[in-house]
RNA sequence: GCGCCUGUAGCUCAGUGGAUAGAGCAACUGCCUUCUAAGCAGUGGGCCGCAGGUUCAAUUCCUGCCAGGCGCGCCA
């Protein structure tokens, strides 16, 4: 599509006196498509030329000469209007995508530029809980996109195996644990012992003391410390990796906090050097006032380190090591001012790491009565929910299709993508109200819509059996069911540059929504199999089309695509 | 108190400096002897939070206010 709007833009740039760019630029999409493909406001023309919009739009119209482009060009309340010439349309963007195939979107624009992902990053000996679904799903979307468009992208789970945490938890495992080796349950154990150990905190508030005395000994590398880390490390990540591979996730690297320990002293050092810090309260700082922002504090009094210090660490990490582009983090807004302020000392240090730096940040999960806490025992494990969505799939085939074979796995792919999809379905900064009703919910702008959708273009691709894909009638595929889904389908790429460009997966899943909603009613008004064979043959390749398109955005949006359910 | 984010149909959410603001869910109603009814089609439902301002044109941009969320030095 991108391209008649161009080849448009060429030929009336001259008419408008404006480049090509410019009236580009100008385009929009008229709000009846009866009225046309493209429509352009000539409101702006009136003041130079003094005249009324209408008549210049008349004039415009009378002028402009699209032969072998547009079937129709025409003034409409200000607006010139133009209709495209539907069977080059349907010819150029369907053989476009039959040519191409799964790659209809794949540019190298990214050529040479690596990006770096921070995403999921969960906090070692805590349930993988719902609240982490987000950062994870929407960092392996973008993983994905970015990479459609020729990055090179190194996926980073950052996890959170450093911290003051560790120390509650050695605690708190020699209150509560009496010896367990942790071996059955481990995270559910560590998540008991690390409620109750809150719970006898606020009655004896010398823990935290002893919590923090644990913590500096394990910065001090002391062995009995460190074989306690040890230990909940890899109970930790075994019960992740089950999640991790439901989902269908991989990563590049994992590298916690406790990697960047050898880093930080030089990283303050560093800044030192530079001259940032001041020294307030005992504790090592980076006054931020003049930026309007509290200080960042690169060591406590005690001497040792924060949150911020470590994220400065791998930021410069990162950009020595990875010479990225971009370096983007997928995390929750709650911690905006937190990026802020690292993103201000790297620019005070004046490293390009500054402004490479991106925060994608999205709300959190909430209950109705609510947000959630680990420490207060309120939350909801993600494998549970991932669980009894499968179930739930499971039920659904058994009731609708009990004869398919591997149901298993596609219960799996349905429930997984029902939550998948559920979460990529919305702008990302919002809150989102948890809500078992509505995360199983697999009807409407679903994960199961789309894959259904999908299932039901292979399944006549299946039954067409030997008939080929092939367009010598176009003239079948302009009718008001076929060419809008056509149009649809040449704006994937584009959608593709939007959804990276805004970091936001949900631009590419209302997308695929419109692209189901679009092959449903083709599908249901327009009969395939069976019809003359010419005819066959045009729809056929428009439901190839399609299934390709299908296909590519549910593997960007990291859900399966099974061609039976 | 200060800062950031959000406010659109009963609910969950799209949307755009411009022509009649759109989906899904829920409710009601049609459509399976024809390619998967997890579908398609129809009906009802809206001071686009409130008040100003900029503009030929504001739900969209700016300011103020109201409501909700989040954050604000030794947690991450």
């Amino acid at each position: 599509m991108e391209k008649f709007k161009l080849q448009v833009a060429e030929r009336l740039a001259p008419l408008m006196q404006k480049t090509p760019q410019e009236v580009r630029a100008l385009m929009e999409a008229p709000p009846n498509p009866a009225w046309g493909d493209i429509a352009i406001p000539c409101f702006f023309l009136a003041k130079v030329l003094r005249k009324a919009p209408p008549a210049i739009a008349d004039e415009l119209a009378a002028k402009a000469e699209l032969p072998g482009l547009a079937s129709k060009v025409e003034a409409m309340g200000g607006y010139l209007n133009v209709t495209l010439d539907s069977i080059l349309v349907a010819k150029d963007i369907l053989s476009g995508i039959l040519e191409t195939g799964a790659s209809y979107a794949y540019t190298n624009a990214g050529a040479d530029k690596g990006i770096v992902i921070d995403f999921s990053s969960p906090n070692i000996a805590k349930p993988f809980g719902i609240g982490h679904l987000r950062t994870t799903v929407i960092g392996n979307s973008l993983s994905r996109i970015f990479k459609e468009l020729g990055y090179n992208v190194v996926r980073v789970n950052h996890l959170g195996d450093w911290g003051t945490q560790f120390g509650k938890l050695i605690v708190a495992y020699q209150l509560f644990a009496n010896g367990d080796p942790l071996i059955y349950d481990p995270i559910g154990t560590l998540y008991r012992i690390y409620v109750e150990y809150h719970k006898e905190a606020e009655a004896r508030p010398e823990l935290e003391d002893e919590a923090r005395a644990w913590f500096k000994r394990l910065e001090d590398g002391d062995a009995e410390a460190k074989r306690y880390w040890n230990l909940f490390v890899e109970v930790s990540l075994k019960d992740y990796k089950r999640v991790y591979d439901l989902l269908d996730i991989e990563f590049d690297a994992y590298m916690g906090e406790s990697f960047y320990e050898p880093l930080l002293n030089p990283t303050v050092q560093e800044i030192e050097d530079k001259g940032l810090t001041q020294v307030s309260d005992g504790a090592v700082i980076v006054d931020l006032e003049p930026y309007g922002m509290p200080p960042c504090l690169l060591r406590k009094t005690d001497g040792s380190t924060l949150y911020a210090t470590r994220d400065l660490a791998a930021a410069l990490y990162r950009e020595r090591t990875y010479r990225p582009e971009q370096m983007l983090y997928v995390v929750g807004q709650e911690q905006t001012l937190h990026f802020k302020q690292v993103k201000q000392v790297l620019e005070l240090m004046q490293e390009p790491a500054g402004e490479k730096l991106v925060h994608v940040s999205f709300g959190l999960f909430r209950f109705p009565e609510g947000r959630m806490s680990t420490r207060r025992g309120k939350t909801i494990f993600l494998e549970d929910v991932l669980n009894k969505s499968i179930e739930m799939a499971a039920e659904i085939i058994n009731q609708k299709n009990p004869e398919l074979d591997d149901r298993e796995q596609v219960a799996r792919q349905v429930g997984v993508g029902a939550i998948v999809f559920g979460d990529l379905k919305n702008g990302r900064i919002k809150d989102v109200a948890f809500d078992w009703e509505e995360i199983l919910n697999f009807d409407g702008e679903t994960g199961p819509y789309v894959q259904y959708t999908h299932a039901r273009a292979c399944s006549v691709l299946r039954k067409a059996g030997g008939s080929v894909a092939n367009l010598s009638n176009e003239s079948v595929l302009t009718d008001e069911f076929a060419l809008p889904l056509i149009k649809l389908l040449g704006e994937f790429p584009q959608v593709i540059e939007r959804a990276a460009l805004q970091y936001e997966p949900s631009v590419l899943s209302r997308y695929v929504l419109d692209v189901a909603q679009g092959f449903n009613r083709f599908y249901h008004n327009c009969r395939i199999i069976g019809q003359e064979v010419s005819v066959m043959q045009a729809r056929l390749a428009l439901v190839k089309g399609t299934q390709q398109i299908l296909e590519r955005s549910m593997y960007l949006l990291g859900i399966a695509a099974p061609e039976k359910m």
